[in-house]
DNA sequence: CAACCGCTTGACCGATTCGGTTATTAGTGC
DNA sequence: GCACTAATAACCGAATCGGTCAAGCGGTTG
């Protein structure tokens, strides 16, 4: 493990990259060292050499994803903002540029909640409370439906764009090649469009 | 082959969506003939009874796939459907309907997209092609823009209800219960919400 | 009851790949 | 040239891969 730690970061994000696209994209049983390895462009007993074992290196990316997801959730007060739209524009926003440094972290995080293997099924909490955790500040307040020409419409418009978030990272997923700035600008002219047609005039702008 | 089709439809149905599950879920090179069996309840032997191989059973996926989407796409007439809105909630039931009986079908299409195994690489055209043709009748026609408030905002409605129905294959996918009806409900009610607050007065009802 | 038939499958094939180990190499500081 | 370390080629037994085959089973026909 220390060995790992020893590493220049390049080379420990090149490694960390492969795994995260290897699990996330095969799931713990079907993803080989050996996958992993070629991903990684360094030799599979090197894998040995720097996690141990599978399930040791499985645990440690949980417990990585756990610690950026905490960084950029304490990093950013969200509870600041205080319009609903400007909220989850943000959180998009930082949730895409951790998806910058490690393009393959939201599939591996999604993957952990379809993964059943036996061997990882105990450890998966590491990773899925937090998850659970950081979408629970996500949500609708009261006083952001006030703002609605229809106030009952704000839930509504609050599910309909988590949605197109999973859409979203559902279209990209597996892609190899990601503009990000373009996904944002679109989601960006997206929330822009929905706000004008269903907030109350005073509220535009 | 023939031997496959002498079965009873329920037991065709059962092996089908195993193995449209299994490489759904896998691709085609980790799916193995193993796991099909064990999910669809048969023998390995079997399989290779009735496919003869791996790689002829990923053929008869694909073409069983193009055969069924030609079906329901054949079946309704969308030229007919004159609102936008109508025509989408009209091919979210269709593709739903046939999501009931074959549950494993959409994420076997859509994993289609992400194979690169050389073994079956020439043939995905089979289905991809099929599946193009199907997307490329559901687009935004000229007439639909005009009765938005502001006809520049049609496109981008359009592509996020595009977005959000790929955000609830994602959700649901590989979750093994399902309530079709519920679903649809709330893909209904969210498609009547942006119908009221983008149309033009005289168009609404 | 016996002989036959066709479907299903347990057991098996050689080859490959699995997670994991070890001995050798290649690289670096002195 | 030498000692030390980090990386890997080669290897391990076990498991699994795609694929084969003959034994076993339930019907049907005499």
């Amino acid at each position: 493990m220390d060995k790992f730690l020893a590493l220049t970061e390049e080379k420990r994000l090149t490694i960390l990259n492969a795994a995260l696209q290897c699990f996330g994209k095969f799931g713990y049983e079907k993803a080989s060292i050996n996958d992993i390895a070629v991903a990684a462009h360094i030799s599979k007993a090197s894998v040995f050499q720097y996690f141990g074992s599978k399930k040791q290196l499985y645990i440690y990316l949980l417990e990585y994803c756990k610690k950026i997801i905490e960084g950029i959730f304490d990093k950013e007060a969200l509870d600041s903002q205080t319009d609903l739209f400007d909220r989850i524009m943000t959180s998009s926003k930082i949730e895409m540029e951790s998806f910058k440094t490690q393009p393959f972290i939201l599939q591996f995080i999604s993957s952990v909640w379809e993964e059943t293997s036996p061997d990882v099924l105990d450890s998966l909490a590491i990773l899925t409370e937090e998850t659970c955790k950081f979408r629970n500040d996500m949500i609708l307040r009261e006083d952001d439906a006030l703002k609605f020409k229809n106030p009952e419409d704000a839930g509504p418009v609050f599910q309909m764009l988590l949605l197109m978030a999973e859409g979203y990272a559902a279209r990209y997923r597996g892609a190899d090649t990601f503009d990000f700035d373009t996904v944002m600008d679109d989601f960006q002219k997206n929330i822009a469009i929905l706000r004008k047609n269903f907030y109350k005039e005073e509220y535009l702008k």
